[in-house]
DNA sequence: ATCTCAAATCGTTTTTACCGATGATTACGA
DNA sequence: TCGTAATCATCGGTAAAAACGATTTGAGAT
């Protein structure tokens, strides 16, 4: 029994009238009545009582038509499916973010949500670590967080942009006027940071270690709005890139010294065959940073 | 796209391994993968991630299971159906009877229903020419009526039994003691008859004006019972075959003459591919006619 | 580097879907 | 009543497709 057979039974059904139904499906009438045969040789029941050259359905005939039609359905249906999922029309991905990216994703997010409604987007937010983590175990399809080395083959990395490392400061503090500021001065400053494990501030405490500096971070905390918030008060200073501040009570200050700065990837696996919807969000997101 | 196709790939997606799945639909590995391969190119989307030795599902091929298990079972589920339906745990029998083998049907459709619980009877009682009409129409699968001559070779007839035509009267007319009547000394007594339409009647006024005599018929009704309770009432007889009368208020008295009795048939369709539920019953039907 | 396992690929055999022609039966019209 | 057209079944041949075994490829493990 093959869905090839049921389409040609149910045509046969509709037409009563083989000649006619094999016309119609563009075969000849004696394949037709043949694959009849074969069908009903197979399931042991006659479907169409031959009445001379008259034909009609059986009550096995009647029965099985409803099943024949659902099955033939439902299998017409999955190409719709995929259809659809070709177009986004439907789907579902999963990306992941740093918080440091969170402006970087928010403007994306919103033109793809406009652009493809029907697609599902599911955030999760999390250090580089945890991310990379369950993008192998393919939780997610598209992690956006900066640059580390990493030879491991499975992944596919694309540049987003770089972004200055920066001081992040207060208005209202008497660093408003400048534009640039070094990393020993920077140990002279009371610093709220974001907690271990987050990247960016993997790469700043290597930084001072280079140096044999000796920041003097009094908080660690792992949700970037309350940092700044803390920041906001005048009485810590932290480091983040540029990208990750748009606020206009605060200011950014590059610091000094090459390759302090910091480049944001889009990463993904590169065995699984690709969403489209993913790609889609991946193009509009590099769209957006002018790529 | 097939059903065997959408096998195999349930049976891939199940156990993610090819040469397992090969295995278990005893098949060749190089088949599976040829056939999973054909799918993916007609669906113009891959199902399976090939992830060095290993594969996993995409996207679409998640998505897609649903389709295709369901389209499998349903066609599956037909396959049941038509089993069930030839076990008689499914279908219908329409069968029509005339009124005066009512008794007739009753006892064997009381078993049939016991011995086939899940088989829906539906009885229509109705003229001999209405049932036929229905039966060629194939409104109905099986009807019971008296033998009528017709050389109509889309009929198949079978012989159930002979009655004799009798003369109805209640218990306590001055006729109890008779052991048989002429049609002569029936011209003199009131009588009620089935409806013109009926097998019976026609029967009757035929053999009356062969002989040339004019029964006294004041009453005509097509409803057996309803003349049964007429004749009750001592005012009028009926003739009717012995058969169609079981009542200990009633006496039948067996009409003089050859050929003064009726056969009793069963008949159906000779082209239509008979229901298992039809034989069933026409078994049961002759099995309780000692046949 | 080598081995192993699993999937892909290749060339061949077997099966089968399909066709056109033909045969058989029936319905219909002259 | 006798064609004639319509319709389904059947047959033999062909082209397509499914299946196989053997081999190759590639990734992971030793």
């Amino acid at each position: 029994m093959e869905l090839r057979q049921l389409r040609y039974f149910l045509k046969a059904k509709e037409l009563l009238n083989f000649t006619e139904a094999a016309h119609a499906l563009n075969i000849s009438q004696s394949t037709l009545s043949q694959q009849i045969k074969q069908l009903e040789d197979q399931i042991r029941v006659p479907l169409f009582n031959r009445i001379g050259k008259r034909i009609s359905l059986t009550e096995a005939g009647t029965l099985f038509a409803e099943y024949a039609l659902q099955s033939v359905n439902r299998a017409d249906d999955g190409l719709l499916l995929l259809e659809d999922l070709n177009n986004l029309k439907t789907g579902k991905i999963n990306i992941g973010v740093t918080f440091a990216l969170r402006n970087v994703l928010t403007k994306t997010l919103i033109l793809f949500a406009q652009q493809y409604p029907k697609v599902k987007v599911c955030i999760v937010f999390g250090t580089s670590d945890e991310l990379i983590e369950k993008l192998s175990a393919a939780e997610l399809d598209l992690v956006l967080t900066f640059k580390e080395d990493s030879k491991d083959t499975q992944f596919r990395q694309e540049l987003l942009f770089s972004s200055p490392l920066t001081l992040v400061a207060a208005e209202r503090t008497g660093l408003a006027s400048r534009r640039s500021i070094s990393l020993e001065e920077i140990t002279r400053l009371p610093l709220a940071l974001p907690a271990t494990g987050y990247s960016t501030t993997r790469f700043i405490t290597e930084a001072f270690k280079r140096k044999g500096l000796h920041p003097d971070v009094s908080i660690e905390i792992n949700d970037i709005p309350t940092l700044l918030a803390i920041v906001k008060t005048g009485s810590w200073h932290t480091i983040l890139t540029k990208v990750s501040v748009v606020d206009q009570d605060l200011i950014t200050i590059p610091i000094e010294g090459k390759k302090m700065s910091r480049s944001a990837m889009a990463i993904w696996l590169n065995d699984a065959y690709p969403k489209k919807a993913m790609l889609a969000f991946l193009k509009l997101l590099k769209a957006e940073n002018n790529l």
